[in-house]
RNA sequence: UGAGCUAUGGUGUAACGGUAGCACUACAGAUUUUGGUUCUGUCUGUCUAGGUUCGAAUCCUAGUAGCUCAACCA
């Protein structure tokens, strides 16, 4: 990014040369777009992409973006979600200019609706959705009109404020666009502008028993914002007949909408109300569990906002259907996290190692907390005569290309010292009980004069001052790639194994680990602080794994 | 069986009538006190059929395939 200036110009995506078309022949002088969540659910990694679309587009274009809620259905959004939702947005970088909702129109909607009745464009409709739905059409037949459509302007204004008061059931009224019932569009088919709910709204509370629905809130909340480029996903492509014809009728500021498509990902599912019942079924912990695909969850996992706005830059903004790898996205957090992560040892499953003809005594070695950073410093680490390592670091009869410890092998120890192992002792049932090394005293790391050449590094921890401490392991949360497309119930096709919780033995200076530290345990993986650890015991969630090119090699046979 | 949108390697995305490129993945090799990182190389692609043109991934026509549309959800 730093020297772009000498690479050739990054080829743009449609909606930047459509802005930059609007910005060269003067349509606009600068423009707003705004990032419209409803708040009924948390954030996820397909919210990540339109937030920096969004708010990319205006970093690099003259303008702003707004942060609307579209909070026009009460019945299913709630406080928490707003606040989770700022969270999540600022949290991966971003700033809007102003916070708003739909609800804070919901004045302006009704003199709108009141503008479309007087116009002869909007009636009241007495059919129940049954009748309704009945009378659409379907997208080969045209539909019927209601027989509520002629009512007169004067008995739809009474009608409306009535039910706006108050004086009516939930579903017994609902105002409706006056278009056409036989259009090619079904959306067209005199759609539903309102409808009655007696429900208790998160920001208006009990002022309201009528709701605007989407299309005739979104593109209105828009049009009052200004907002220039309305961006969406594909599945309202059909809408934006209706969002234009609204907005020709009601003779209001003319926003435009452009679409573009939702970003998937294999092994996982993205759909709010699949993410919901992951929850409420307990399949998961909550809406931050590091195995769900949430913001909130990419960040207790230990993704940073970085590696997130990398992976939606590099997947790009298109208009064609998509299914990305989500080994792209673990590619994005590891390239980052090994430029950022402090290198810490911890063993897993712990195996003994005497060092036989060591006796020193509380000698401290030195050690890089981060190779690809000089500025990150060194740690301490002791040394010791007892120390574990890796039980799949050693083997008895090793294959060849084995560069670990196996009998008469040798290997060096990170930052300490090469040893040799000289014999595996066993316990009367056969198995091993620790293993008796040698070691090279003038082999120590930085200064080793013994000539020697190990092709294998292992990682280590003092027996003595290990620190026992908890790893939540994840692996992707579904076991099959397309969750959604598989037969049955797609909670059916969870990992069973996603989630492993071990014990590790850790180097001291992790007793010093706080919550925005990120770690690379060495030969292992990236992991970081969870929020449930305390004082008394420290919890890793494991991020992602370093990748592994010695289990490729043994996979190949 | 109407309408709309979309078709470029395994995946994502460029090429705007003029050499199909980049990234991820995979594979091979080099370097390495992390079998990590880094570096080098290799494989794999324009949905099909016609047409326009000196020249087509790009323009036109017709097919084909995928997705979307019949919630008082957004």
């Amino acid at each position: 990014m730093a020297d772009a200036t000498n690479k050739e110009e990054k080829s743009l995506n449609f909606l930047e040369e459509i802005i930059e078309e609007h910005l060269n022949n003067g349509t606009y002088k600068s423009i707003v777009t705004r990032f419209p969540p409803e708040p009924n659910g948390y954030l996820h990694i397909g919210h990540a992409s339109s937030i920096c679309l969004n708010f990319g587009l205006t970093q690099k274009y003259p303008g702003y973006t707004n942060l609307r809620f579209d909070d026009t259905n009460p019945v299913t959004e709630e406080t928490e979600y707003v606040e989770s939702i700022k969270d999540d947005v600022r949290w991966l970088g971003f700033e809007w200019k102003y916070e708003r909702y739909a609800s804070d129109y919901f004045d302006t909607l009704y003199e709108y609706a009141l503008k479309l009745i007087d116009k002869g464009l909007a009636y009241v409709d007495d059919s129940t959705s049954e009748e309704m739905a009945a009378m659409k059409g379907t997208p080969t037949e045209p539909g019927k009109d209601s027989p509520y459509r002629n009512r007169s302007v004067e008995e739809n204004r009474d009608l409306f404020v009535r039910m706006k008061n108050g004086e009516f059931q939930d579903g017994a009224r609902t105002l409706r666009a006056k278009i056409d019932m036989a259009h090619i569009n079904m959306l067209m088919r005199d759609p539903i502008l309102y409808r009655i709910k007696h429900a208790h709204h998160h920001r208006t509370g009990d002022i309201w028993c009528i709701y605007p629905m989407y299309d005739f809130a979104h593109g209105q909340s828009d049009s009052i914002e200004e907002v220039t480029h309305s961006i969406c996903t594909m599945e309202f492509v059909p809408h934006r007949e209706l969002y234009d014809w609204l907005i020709e009728k009601l003779e209001i500021y003319p926003s435009h909408q452009y679409e573009f498509a939702r970003r998937n990902i294999n092994y996982t599912v993205t759909s709010k109300r699949k993410l919901l019942q992951l929850v409420n079924e307990n399949y998961v912990t909550g809406w931050d569990d590091p195995r769900m695909p949430t913001i909130s969850g990419l960040r207790r996992r230990g993704y940073t906002p970085e590696s997130i706005r990398e992976f939606c830059d590099r997947i790009g903004v298109a208009k064609r259907d998509n299914m990305v790898d989500v080994g792209l996205l673990e590619f994005c957090v590891r390239e980052h996290l090994n430029k950022i992560a402090l290198r810490r040892m911890v063993v897993f499953d712990p195996i003994k190692v005497v060092i036989t003809n060591y006796n020193g005594s509380g000698e401290v070695l030195q050690s890089e907390n981060n190779p690809e950073d000089a500025n990150a410093g060194l740690r301490e680490i002791p040394f010791s005569r007892e120390i574990y390592i890796e039980r799949d670091d050693f083997m008895e009869n090793p294959p060849k290309k084995y560069f670990r410890l196996a009998p008469g092998q040798m290997v060096r120890l990170k930052s300490a010292y090469i040893i040799k192992c000289e014999q595996v002792i066993k316990a009367a049932d056969g198995s091993i009980v620790e293993i008796h090394c040698t070691y090279m005293p003038e082999s120590k790391s930085g200064s080793d004069t013994s000539g020697i050449n190990v092709k294998g590094t292992l990682h280590w921890v003092s027996a003595a001052s290990a620190l026992e401490v908890e790893v939540r392991e994840y692996d992707r949360l579904f076991r099959v790639e397309y969750p959604t497309d598989e037969e049955g119930d797609f909670k059916d096709y969870i990992n069973p194994g996603s989630l492993k919780v071990v014990k590790g033995y850790a180097e001291p200076a992790l007793a010093a680990a706080k919550p925005e530290d990120r770690f690379q345990f060495l030969r292992k993986g990236y992991y970081c602080l969870d929020k449930d650890a305390t004082d008394e015991k420290l919890i890793f969630n494991r991020t992602v794994t370093l990748k592994d090119g010695w289990a490729k090699e043994v996979k190949k046979g």
